[in-house]
RNA sequence: GGCGACAUAGCCAAGUGGCAAGGCAGCGGUCUGCAAAACCGCUAUCCCCGGUUCGAAUCCGGGUGUCGCCUCCA
């Protein structure tokens, strides 16, 4: 069985083909950068690097377009409220964005357009449109006539005129149609504007989309992302101006929409800023923390924001990397004490010894895991199973190092590797070797400290080596005695 | 008003017909000088009412509640 995809055009789950066998093509809404980088955007961006990890892990050829609405309403409005240009509102937030996917472990895009490095590209397609008849102009504007498209509202499932009966604006009265939508807006005085067939003016809003995802990935391309919000009337209008445009469906074979971010009962979002920005988040949790807490739960699922989600999700997270440094002590312990050491250097196949049969259940375990893991990938990128596949690998691994059995390291090598290797994929265990500057300093004295207390230790001062160990604790150094010597490590 | 989702343990969260994953918190046990970590065990009438079925958290109908979209939005 292969990989199966919830199709919001479909609205059901569907076998993945793709338009080329083989490889697969992305398109992603990027953002538009009027403000820092929230996690909410940071849901999408980390649940589409895990995919692409997913699908080039899969034998995939992956490749990603994401644009970048650098102009526009906000930044216009943004940039008059400092008194600086529109584009350095966009290049500042722009810039954060990259800072902050960059820590998060999510891979730039392969190209990373923006809309005002591509005007002439948008302007050509708006031109198509307006010949074939789609579109009209009204003084300097440019709109996109709906009933030209007997097809629209197929994605949304909702028909214009049901719309109509719902509508709660006031409707622009140069418009043929209240659903009609805007491709090429005029420039008032002041604003950035680019010269056009139709005047000054700049592009709207869903127009860009269509052009650069056609411009890079041609029509019928695989997947396009985006959040559920999008679904109408953005994604809407991008089906009916590139259908228009190309006379070719699908614009897009699977539409991959995921959930909202909430913050108690609402929509996290800068218009409401009750956002939560990535920047300030990673101060206080590490990348990967931020990943575990994305790949814990369906991105199909509305999930909540909290300062306990998050929390949660570090003990769980330290939990598996626990499980991997002390997975990592034990083999490295066998190198240098070789087949005399806890951990014999048997190769897991050999049955004959106990060693060997625990490195078969590592192995075995690690196997299994692979398979969960995929499983669970397959059926519409169910990180969640995902993830459990590498809790259930990390008890196993557990449950052999204290087990008091000895254990062949070629299958406990299995078995870290696996849990590297499918965390990866989620984008956990990246973080880099605490490597701060005063840390060689740092790490020498609690050495020290550590020796001191294992010679208290072992004249039975319980009182003094507990001194040490709460002390250093109160500092954020955790101790553990474990059978093969004390180990600390900073709590995070 | 129209369209669409969702409702699973104290909390988060998988699970689209066959004995309810995983995590956080809690309790009991093993280990430990004591801890920590780890392992084992315990904790669910799957929102309510009907229906279909040998069998339903899962399918159908009704109800209740929450959310999203219809306006900028990841």
């Amino acid at each position: 069985m292969g990989l199966r995809v919830y199709n919001t055009l479909t609205r059901t789950k569907q076998d993945f083909v793709p338009r080329t066998p083989g490889r697969v093509d992305i398109y992603q809404c990027g953002i538009t950068p009027y403000d820092y980088t929230h996690m909410g955007h940071a849901r999408q961006y980390v649940f589409w690097d895990t995919v692409r990890r997913y699908l080039r892990w899969r034998g995939f050829e992956v490749f990603c377009v994401q644009n970048v609405t650098d102009v526009d309403d906000k930044i216009i409005a943004k940039a008059n409220e400092r008194g600086t240009s529109p584009a350095e509102v966009a290049a500042e937030y722009h810039e954060d964005f990259l800072d902050v996917m960059d820590r998060l472990g999510v891979e730039r895009p392969d190209v990373f357009p923006k809309v005002t490095e591509h005007i002439q590209d948008i302007i050509r397609v708006i031109e198509g449109l307006v010949e074939k008849g789609y579109a009209y102009q009204v003084d300097g504007d440019v709109f996109f006539d709906v009933t030209r498209f007997p097809d629209y509202g197929k994605l949304s499932r909702r028909s214009p005129d049901e719309m109509m009966a719902g509508a709660r604006v006031e409707v622009d009265p140069r418009k043929r149609n209240a659903m009609d939508f805007a491709l090429w807006k005029a420039s008032k005085p002041g604003e950035p504007a680019w010269d056009s067939p139709w005047g000054p003016g700049r592009p709207g809003w869903h127009i860009e989309c269509s052009a650069l995802a056609l411009k890079y990935l041609g029509s019928g391309f695989d997947f396009h992302g985006g959040g559920d919000e999008l679904i109408f009337p953005h994604h809407e209008n991008e089906i009916a101006q590139s259908e228009a445009y190309t006379g070719q469906e699908p614009f897009a074979r699977y539409f991959v929409h995921h959930a909202m971010l909430n913050v108690g009962d609402a929509k996290m979002s800068k218009s409401l800023g009750n956002f939560f920005a990535v920047r300030d988040v990673l101060r206080q949790y590490e990348p990967g923390v931020i990943r575990y807490y994305f790949a814990s739960r369906h991105y199909r699922s509305p999930a909540s924001y909290s300062a306990d989600e998050l929390e949660a999700a570090r003990r769980a997270y330290e939990r598996l990397r626990s499980t991997l440094d002390a997975a990592r002590r034990r083999i490295a312990d066998a190198g240098r004490t070789g087949a005399s050491g806890r951990a014999s250097q048997a190769p897991a196949d050999d049955e004959a010894s106990s060693a060997g049969s625990r490195g078969d259940e590592l192995s075995k375990a690690a196997s299994e895991a692979r398979e969960k893991f995929i499983q669970g990938m397959d059926d519409d990128f169910n990180t969640a199973v995902a993830l459990a596949a590498v809790h259930d690998l990390a008890r196993s691994v557990n449950d052999a190092l204290h087990s008091g059995s000895e254990v062949s390291s070629g299958g406990l090598r299995r078995a870290v590797d696996t849990m590297e290797e499918l965390g990866g994929i989620l984008g956990l265990f990246r973080e880099k070797e605490e490597g701060a500057a005063d840390s060689g300093l740092m790490d020498g004295l609690v050495e020290l400290l550590v020796q001191v207390r294992g010679e208290l230790r072992a004249k039975k001062e319980w009182a003094l080596a507990d001194r040490i160990r709460d002390g250093l604790r109160e500092m954020g150094i955790v101790l553990e005695d474990t059978a093969s010597g004390t180990v600390w490590k900073r709590e995070k």
